[in-house]
DNA sequence: AACTATTTATAAGA
DNA sequence: TTCTTATAAATAGTT
């Protein structure tokens, strides 16, 4: 469908195997994305130039599942701007990963573009990189406030267990030295109250 | 390319989607195999239906490529064999997940079997959920074992402490029956209760 | 499955 | 590379 019909042979000029090769691989992805839709099939396109580069399309299938579950997690760490900031400041210590908002847009983008199926494997495996480093940041700030959160109480606990030590061994002293007409050591019950974890 | 435009969306009407499917799913085909020769690349194309029969059309090769990366994600999981004795027991229990070994057996089948194109799509998707599910579960643990071991730290100590004021009770109590036996308002101290983390 | 009016893809040229 | 356009090819609706 041209100028002329072409015979089905490798087209042996070297530019024009490039122009025909660009033209006609979006051409088969664009085939592959209206027989997906109109069909409600999944489709997977691979090609392999000979310079080992892949294009890909895929209609569906696990890479989008995968982008659909890291979306999932993700607006969910989107939510508190406490552990953002955090990641933020991490990120910009760490050139190579790139921030929640970068991210956010760069998986909207994917999900939500007019291309989403033209994306070549190799942006999704870079963006699930992103993700996991970012994910595993997070992961383990949470973990950190965790034990922060339960080493916090401890000390809290420790020091009223420290503190009541240290009055008991007072009214020893007291005992000790005095005689008995003035009792300090009968106060009212001590108050020990322990407010742990909520 | 007919007798009028169609709206890419899916065709509502099962017999024309059907017809239409076998159009196209052929002329894509053969779009497939015009790229591969013309411009000399290897192309593979496959073409779920939602019954889940695959049509196939491959210019050369595998998609061994693709599963590689399930498989990194998999060894990473298994280097712990005490998370893998976990982890079994875990699944034993939940029989909708499978166990490591069962998993690594599964892409271990994918990779090296002779059917390695002839994969469902379905069969990948429920790997990487299985996947996700078990690597889930070993974080989880890993949390519970990291909690765990302040608690055990911090009820030790809490012990201690505990261990510590009963001995300087039995002293004041000792005290005050030495030299002032019938006081009435010196109680032994009230007792510390502390609930601790369960 | 075949036909055919139309749309779509694309080869060659600018 | 990008656009234009003549022509080949694909295909939607029909039979």
């Amino acid at each position: 469908m041209g100028r002329k019909k072409v015979e089905l042979k490798r087209i042996e000029n070297k530019s024009s195997r490039q122009v025909t090769f660009s033209k006609r691989r979006n051409g088969l992805f664009k085939k592959a994305r209206e027989l997906s839709v109109l069909c409600d099939v999944q489709v997977a396109v691979l090609v392999f130039s000979s310079s080992g580069k892949l294009y890909e399309f895929s209609s569906v299938g696990s890479i989008t599942s995968i982008l659909k579950h890291y979306m999932s997690h993700f607006k969910k760490m989107a939510t508190s701007s406490k552990d953002v900031n955090h990641a933020k400041a991490y990120c910009d210590k760490h050139a190579n990963l790139k921030s929640l908002p970068e991210l956010q847009l760069m998986v909207e983008r994917i999900l939500e573009g007019p291309y989403a199926m033209e994306l070549a494997l190799s942006n999704l495996v870079e963006l699930e990189k992103q993700l996991q480093a970012t994910l595993t940041y997070v992961r383990a700030r949470k973990i950190q406030m965790m034990l922060e959160s339960v080493k916090s109480l401890h000390d809290q606990q420790e020091k009223m267990l420290k503190e009541e030590n240290q009055l008991l061994e007072k009214q020893i002293e007291a005992m000790k030295n005095g005689t008995d007409s003035d009792h300090p050591l009968c106060h009212p019950p001590q108050q020990t109250t322990l407010s742990l974890l909520k």
